[in-house]
RNA sequence: GGCGCCAUCGUCUAUCGGUUAGGACGUAAGAUUUUCAUUCUUAAAAGCGGGGUUCGAUUCCCCGUGGCGCUACCA
């Protein structure tokens, strides 16, 4: 039962927060690309701060050097500018709260770092990797905190002047945050509401490395997030267990007043089995798991993406926010505008939420349809010309509006349309089983001459002149068609007859029916 | 193992104590069409189990079960 009052502590942070201008960060770590579950975390940021006509920050969160990837960040600023996701501050932006990458805030970190071995919430450790490791060895459940510090090797056990040669020293030690135990830690979460935990399950956390001048993220977290005046983290749920530790650093600075509201979000599953959504999943099970394609420095290994894929942003977007939030009606088709102004955190589902790529692809299909025809022609012409058809705009664009609501991918219409540039010089088997019988050279060839004749030929005038000729000739309408058809397109598929032949225009039309009657067999 | 979060159709979800439990994806059938698609219509499909609270629980509480996460000198 959670019986215990709110902090009154909350209650003023709610009330002055109405005040204040909203305040967000995405904050990745530079260690390779970007994962779509993060993708989705910095939507809902992004979403919520151009609600609240507020900011929204981009810090790079790279305080562990040894898994700095080159590329890394610049990968993940491509992606959400593919993306539609902007951000007005931070790596790459500008703004008044620099440094945003956190290996350049060093200086800064340990002025805080400082203020809590002198307030004593901090302290020194010396135990080496393997000395901890052999704990854990001995002891199952080790953990480094209250029960245990007093064996340990830190500025708590040691004389003073042992701790201090260690540290002018240039010995090696990290800082331990101490964590007093029995507390009772409550957690304001805007999706979950209060999460309270008893301090005495937390371990004292490394708060700093000497190694490397750097803090531990949680650390330049909380200095940063202070700093940078944030006032909602919005991140993912696999932080909830940190978030208490986080709500006793804010304290531990005298900073409660103006710790940020929390609001943790449900995780990306697997499509399928269990676990979450991770790297390895996109490409066996047939999608991608990132926005845009990688390259592996290290290793070489190329992983998909989905700009590479062929999938539209927007397609993206609304699909991955509706994965964990819903604007409380029917309606899922939403421009990034609407989304901005429907958007509510107290509407997050708590569960996480499988990775449906099925739907996501009808997604895709819905919003090509809402695309304008150019554009998808502009997007279509470098694959036309990477199957060595060169082809103006002119002649794409027609072509989308016929075939554009036929297809999920842009790439697609390739397999649906390739006839529209290139004649037929094979006839697909099948359909000449079915529709290539009986008089139908002579239908063709007939319809050939009729055509030829007649001097107009638009599909609005020469269609119902047509239909009367085969009535005149009491020839059963499908059969001409379907004959004709197949001699255009090179198998029965494809859009309405007479629209096809607008497209390809007489002299075209003529050449293609002729040429089959040359090649297919006068039953 | 410990701690935490979570639990409605196969999947994403609506429902804020009283509904024939709604929508979407996917699946199936049908309709339209001179072809193939598209499109449209329809159908099948869900409250994890057990206790409470209540006139009444999918909804509130507890327990169980299950899923997920965290448990590093990683974020």
């Amino acid at each position: 039962m959670r019986t215990f009052a709110p902090k009154i502590i909350n209650r003023q942070t709610v009330n002055r927060r109405i005040a204040m201008k909203v305040r967000v960060r995405f904050a990745p770590s530079p260690t390779g690309p970007l994962h779509i579950g993060g993708v989705r975390t910095a939507l809902y940021n992004y979403l919520f701060a151009r609600q609240h006509g507020g900011d929204m920050v981009f810090r790079i969160e790279d305080t562990d050097s040894n898994r700095f990837v080159p590329g890394a960040e610049e990968y993940i600023r491509e992606a959400f500018a593919w993306l539609g996701i902007g951000f007005d501050e931070g790596v790459g932006f500008g703004g008044e709260y620099g440094p945003y990458r956190q290996s350049e805030r060093r200086e800064i970190y340990k002025v805080y770092v400082r203020q809590l071995l002198e307030s004593g919430r901090a302290y020194y450790a010396f135990d080496t990797p393997a000395e901890l490791e052999a704990k854990r060895a001995e002891r199952p459940n080790f953990q480094y905190d209250a029960t245990t510090r007093m064996e340990m090797r830190n500025s708590l056990t040691l004389p003073k002047d042992e701790v201090d040669a260690i540290v002018s020293g240039g010995g090696q030690y990290v800082v331990r945050f101490l964590i007093e135990p029995g507390q009772e830690v409550h957690v304001h979460d805007l999706i979950r509401g209060e999460v309270v935990i008893n301090s005495s399950i937390l371990d004292d956390k490394v708060l700093y490395k000497s190694a490397d001048e750097l803090p531990t993220y949680h650390l330049a977290n909380i200095v940063d997030d202070h700093l940078m005046q944030i006032t909602h983290v919005i991140r993912g749920e696999e932080w909830l267990p940190s978030a208490p530790l986080h709500v006793l650093l804010y304290e531990a600075f005298g900073w409660q007043d103006t710790m940020p509201q929390f609001a943790h979000l449900p995780l990306l599953l697997k499509p399928e089995g269990n676990g979450k959504l991770s790297k390895r999943d996109g490409d066996r099970l047939g999608f991608p798991v990132f926005p845009l394609e990688w390259h592996d420095p290290k290793t070489g290994d190329v992983s998909s993406g989905y700009r590479e894929k062929d999938y539209l942003p927007e397609a993206v977007i609304n699909f991955l926010a509706l994965l964990g939030w819903n604007p409380g009606n029917d309606q899922e088709l939403m421009t990034m505008d609407e989304m901005t102004r429907l958007f509510d955190l107290s509407r997050c589902s708590k569960a996480g939420a499988r990775f449906d790529y099925k739907k996501l692809i009808w997604f895709n299909h819905e919003y090509i349809l809402r695309r304008d025809d150019a554009d998808i022609a502009r997007a279509f012409q470098p694959m036309l010309r990477a199957q060595g058809v060169e082809a103006p705009l002119e002649r794409i664009t027609p072509m989308v509006a016929l075939m554009k609501g036929r297809v999920n991918f842009v790439h697609e219409l390739w397999e649906q349309a390739a006839y529209f540039f290139v004649a037929p010089t094979e006839y697909d088997e099948k359909s000449l089983r079915k529709w290539w019988r009986e008089d139908a050279w002579t239908y063709v060839s007939e319809l050939c001459d009729f055509i030829g004749e007649s001097p107009e030929f638009e599909g609005a005038v020469l269609e119902p002149k047509v239909m009367e000729w085969i009535a005149s000739k009491e020839w059963p309408v499908g059969k001409v068609m379907n004959a004709f058809r197949v001699t255009l397109v090179g198998a029965a598929v494809g859009p309405h007859i007479f629209a096809l032949t607008d497209y390809l225009g007489k002299d075209e039309t003529l050449r293609r029916a002729r040429r089959a009657l040359e090649v297919l067999p006068k039953l």
